[in-house]
DNA sequence: CCCCATTGTGAATCTTTTA
DNA sequence: GTAAAAGATTCACAATGGG
């Protein structure tokens, strides 16, 4: 039987079909099960923990609506010492179970982060990288209070200093057109028909994870054949994806709802030759330059004068990128538009700095700034 | 006189020349001059830490013997218990001198922004964000075993979760063409003319930020006046960006070499004119109107009808400036949650008056009585 | 059928002043 | 101290529904 069940009352239980050929659904405590578990046993494990998220009262949204929050008990720890020992716990347990040559991979934020890369290297684990997931579409901070929480952190380490990790450099190379892979991946949040959802309509899972980031992690330090542990299985999309690519897997989950999801989910997912048509969604960012950028990296110095291309008006350039000109204070779309009594303006055409005598629209900067960076 | 001293030898003195009327170079160690700082003088602190956790000296050696029983490597352990002595050393010294309500940035990489997270939540400060600096043109990885580094992570925090801090949420957004400032920043390193070389033409600091990086940081959470500090100064980058900025500064250097490049750099900047240095005002700092005042001053007169952006509604303003809507009777925020069914509602945002046939929003009105005002 | 306006939502440490 | 009121605040997508 493949669906490995703890003694615990009858009306909790997963049912025990259907059978995986290709890996196995773990119900149980994360520590428990990971102490019965074979030491070095795996090829990679990815772990995806509570972050441990301190929120106060509701969050509501500008046009009223309320943040549905994550407030579930599994993620409620009195302490960052408690938080601590929970961590140093699991990892201690990880790193026993993971082959010489393996390497792990933890999902965190700034709440939960530092706590577990401070425990990581405490264990003796060796950092490889850190990567910043960057999600294209981030829920906004509804208040101004802060910076748009943008991202994610993974933490990719082996178990020594001197462990011969795999890497997967050239399949990293393809994946990225030929350039080497940076640690900074864009990719959308998990939204859309991918997002589970239960009888209700309402998400299964609070946190589930975009199956693209798990086929850049799978891919990049696995073979297939390897066997994958996650022991924070939520509804099972690194099983979903070790599946597709043809990896093995062991998932260890606590929840009994969050098992069966991913029990049905697994089941109804096609290894990736049956699927060859399926393309991976990987959306690459554009290149967007904010006016702001021009002004920070010196280009157009704060105190600039810019005027249109008939010389009617001149405009100052602000500290922070913004334009003044009269009563009309704002960005260079903005007070572009107020001077031309239009509803929009490109500013970027409209506005244009002197050089030698001639104008030259800041669009041609801004070319200039992106073969720059380039 | 402006650069301080400590007793040194005479070899290693910083030239007491040029003085400086924005700030100063504290040459000397870190923790030691910090101790010697008055508490709560600082508005921000930017710290860019040493990076490696060969320290050298013999000032931060580990006190105790805390073997951890699941990790042998007794140097190992070793040289990050060195290393969290520092850290919290200088960090607990640190938030003594800044203000209650000012804030904190620390700047690393994965091989310390762990062990300066933990430590930081610890010692109680309180992370607002994890920010996430994308170098536009990094080093790559050159023998093809991970992915390329391509960012360093800063971490900017509060003195507590209670205290004020201070943000330029429109500032920020207007840097950013208008929409919210994120997480992840976009910018390229310190390199070109504005990498400092020494008279041999080498670089005259291994890790010289761009004074990009700065510029964001100091436009986000500092005024014009306030005071930042550097307790690791280097070539003077923060300093420089003080002084363009309009900002007091304080640096610590140990280095008399670095110290004296710095001092040649921000003696040859120039501050910004004051207009270029204004940016977008907070509307949280702006002073406040009561409606009421619109409706005695005769702007808005009794009577007047006013409507929503779509004129779905309208409700009729009173002698004492509530409204009357139907059922819903009170302050123009009352009645708009009430007819929102939403539990706020910013009045002066959601009513408009009628003009020449369009519709301006109370809050232009209240611009404009600000503005007759002064 | 397409197009556009509207509505919903995502790991969130999310206010300040006055009575 | 607490409670109520004032007032400031959102980006990218996806799904839905009407014209």
């Amino acid at each position: 039987m493949n669906l490995v069940l703890p003694v615990r009352p009858v009306q909790e239980r997963v049912r025990a079909t259907p059978i995986f050929d290709d890996g196995q659904i773990i119900l149980g405590d994360c520590i428990e099960e990971l102490a019965k578990l074979p030491a070095k046993s795996v090829d990679m494990i990815f772990a995806d923990p509570p972050y441990n998220l301190q929120l106060g009262g509701d969050l509501f949204r500008p046009e009223g609506g309320r943040v549905d929050a994550v407030d579930n008990d599994w993620d409620h720890f009195a302490s960052f010492a408690a938080y601590d020992a929970f961590t140093r716990a699991w990892l201690t347990e990880a790193r026993r179970v993971l082959k010489d040559d393996g390497s792990m991979w933890v999902i965190g934020s700034y709440h939960n982060i530092f706590r577990v890369g401070t425990a990581l290297q405490d264990l003796g684990y060796w950092v490889l990288n850190d990567i910043v997931w960057r999600k294209a579409n981030p829920m906004p901070n509804f208040r101004g209070t802060r910076f748009t929480n943008a991202h994610e952190t993974l933490i990719w380490c082996a178990k020594d200093a001197d462990a011969k990790y795999h890497f997967n450099y050239r399949a990293m190379k393809a994946l990225n057109d030929d350039l080497q892979m940076r640690s900074d991946w864009v990719l959308p949040i998990c939204s859309g028909a991918e997002r589970l959802k239960d009888v209700d309509g309402h998400k299964a899972h609070p946190t589930q994870k975009p199956e693209s980031l798990l086929y850049r992690v799978l891919l990049a330090c696995t073979k297939p054949g390897d066997t994958v542990l996650d022991p924070f299985f939520g509804t099972g999309t690194t099983g979903a994806v070790a599946r597709r690519l043809g990896r093995r897997w062991i998932g260890i989950e606590r929840e009994t709802a969050y098992a069966k999801v991913a029990e049905t989910r697994i089941h109804a997912t096609l290894p990736l030759d049956e699927s060859a048509m399926e393309t991976v969604p990987d959306k690459r960012s554009q290149p967007r330059v904010a006016f702001g950028l021009l002004v920070e990296s010196g280009m157009v110095p704060p105190g600039t004068v810019l005027s249109d291309a008939k010389r009617r008006w001149k405009a100052a350039v602000r500290a922070d990128g913004s334009l003044n000109c009269g009563p009309h204070t704002g960005s260079i779309h903005k007070v572009g538009a107020g001077l031309n009594k239009a509803p929009s303006c490109n500013g970027w055409t409209f506005w244009h700095v002197e050089r030698q005598g001639r104008l030259v629209p800041l669009d041609t900067l801004r070319q200039e700034h992106l073969a720059g960076v380039e």
